[in-house]
Order: C-alpha cells, then sequence, then structure tokens
DNA sequence: GCCAACGTTGGC
DNA sequence: GCCAACGTTGGC
C-alpha cells in the first residue's frame, strides 16, 4: 500500500465535486515527475486530496479505484490518468501553515517541492496528517 | 498582484 | 548542448 497527495484547484475540481461524482478521472496533469508518480499508483492506495489556491489545506482522503491509462483529455496519447474516488473528508482541514510548522512532516516532496501536484508520502506522514485532521 | 521556482522553448 | 526568455504554478 502506498501513499499519495494530489492537488486541485477548489474552484475547478474540490473534494465536495468529487464526493458529488463519486469517482472521478484526476485528468490533466501534464508534468513528467507527478506522470511518475500516478503510473506508479495501484488499486487501493490513498491519497491526501488538497486543495491549492484556494484553502491552501488538506480536506480529505481518496482512493486510487483505477490505475494509470490514457488521460481523455490528451489528444496526443502521451499523458496518464487514474480513477479516484472520495474516501473521507477530514472534519478539520489541515493547512499547509500546519504542516510546515510540523518536524514530523519537514521531509514530506509536496512541501520541499511546492509546484509538484502529484507526490508520494511515507506511511507515517500520511498517518501523521490523519492525525492532526482530528484536532 | 507579486514573486520564486521550475519546466519548456528556441536561438545559437 | 547551452542558456536566456518566457509561461505556468502556487504561496503569500
Amino acid at each position: 500500500m502506498n501513499y499519495w497527495l494530489m492537488k486541485s484547484e477548489p474552484d475547478a475540481f474540490s473534494y465536495d465535486d468529487l464526493a458529488a461524482k463519486g469517482k472521478a478521472e484526476w485528468d490533466g496533469v501534464r508534468n513528467h515527475a507527478a506522470q511518475g508518480h500516478m503510473k506508479a499508483m495501484r488499486k487501493g492506495d490513498l491519497s491526501i486530496f488538497y486543495h491549492s489556491n484556494i484553502g491552501v489545506e488538506a480536506v480529505g482522503i481518496m482512493e486510487i479505484v483505477e490505475e494509470a491509462a490514457p488521460d481523455s483529455t490528451d489528444g496526443t496519447g502521451k499523458w496518464v490518468a487514474v480513477h479516484v474516488a472520495p474516501k473521507e473528508k477530514f472534519a478539520k482541514p489541515v493547512t499547509l501553515k500546519t504542516m510546515k510548522a510540523d518536524p514530523k512532516l519537514a521531509n514530506m516532496v509536496m512541501i520541499r517541492q511546492s509546484r509538484l501536484s502529484v507526490s508520494p508520502l511515507t506511511a507515517a506522514e500520511f498517518k501523521h496528517i490523519l492525525d492532526l485532521s482530528m484536532g
């Protein structure tokens, strides 16, 4: 089981949008490093849903329900996307500020490389963010 | 709205 | 193959 963190701007696609849909293609990723992470995802892996730009916080958990396949929004055939489903909405979102200030999360790939939209989390980091979301 | 980080493009 | 210019992302 692997853990991930995926970003979306909530005015384009929010956790609530995913919850309403039930299942969605995580499309539009056009960065090679992020693509590599999506190709490494396996069915059943869990990912933090993070709201960038607005909110700037982790808001919930989703599950990878379909592994990497051609991105339906891509005409070139070069890019892939996974499918995700909502799993749990956090009672209390965990802000970037909180994560940055937490020594246990100092090595998080997302914090070190803020522009990467799909990044891996260690099991310990994932668990710690869950703990923080419970207040 | 500004700016830093970083990926991509294009001239040489 | 190098590097400057430019565009995009994303935090503040």
